[in-house]
DNA sequence: TATCCGAATGAGACTCAATCTCAAAAAGGG
DNA sequence: CCCTTTTTGAGATTGAGTCTCATTCGGATA
């Protein structure tokens, strides 16, 4: 779809000494060129609705060197489905979700991230990555 | 085993409509009376190892009971398996997993709680709770 | 403390996301 | 185009958690 970041798929599947194959690059464009937050069932479905041939799993696969690759970003919602999100180019952020609604809301706090990494510290370690969701639901309903 | 809490144990059944059975204080003890962050399977086998005569079934339902009720806080570590904490008398705390050894330890800060509403309520949201975990790795190593 | 009825239990079936298996298909260097 | 190695896909498997329903039990009542 894009050409820059098939480029970038290429080199990272050189790198990871994998073989360039149209599921992945299905599955890359499915998670880059949508919305975000969606589950593996409903990429793998897309992916087959567009006429791409491709099982649950190649795309699970895949998803996996996506993500140790920093394109996507994993995220557990706490429902037992994993959402993917392209992470390419993206800040940090971490969700927001609503209780009522489910929807998901992105945020990025400096002071939040600065905190984090202290209290690791403090504790005798070093930050490695964190899991950060705030259920929330509207004000004044 | 413990006479207070088996007077809340007690008190929390009977609000829920719920009837007092040796396996729901089976279950409640168990996990009161032991190291915290243990899984449903860890729980279940220590409570038939103790000699009463259990089910998985049971234990599930009865975590719910005492999860709603906060007697009992559940965590999702993010690799399938759920943890359980007593909560009782407990203070809210996040917690800080160290990807090379897998130890589990409890932080509390009040400045990142504060923030964390802050940045609900500036979404137009009220914050109902929250999952925060730091994945860590020991500094100089 | 015996009766009775709705609630609780347990064994195992079931669910569902995710992973694994392995024969067949495809990539891509020579 | 060939050949070796990797990748793929269909379906089996895993594993945490939930559900089913016949049987057992709690506890209110008399």
């Amino acid at each position: 779809m894009n050409d820059s970041t098939i480029k970038i798929l290429k080199e990272i599947l050189r790198k990871e000494g994998l073989r360039y194959t149209k599921q992945r690059q299905a599955v890359w464009d499915e998670i880059q060129n949508s919305q975000k937050h969606r589950d593996a069932e409903d990429i793998y479905m897309s992916i087959r609705n567009n006429g791409v041939n491709v099982s649950r799993a190649t795309v699970y696969r895949t998803i996996d060197v996506l993500v140790k690759n920093r394109m996507v970003r994993k995220m557990d919602v706490g429902d037992g489905r994993n959402r993917y999100e392209p992470r390419l180019d993206d800040a940090h952020h971490d969700h927001m979700i609503c209780v009522e609604t489910g929807k998901i809301i992105e945020f990025y706090n400096e002071e939040l991230e600065d905190l984090q990494e202290k209290i690791a510290e403090e504790n005798g370690y070093m930050l490695v990555r964190h899991i950060h969701q705030l259920f929330v639901k509207p004000l004044k309903k």
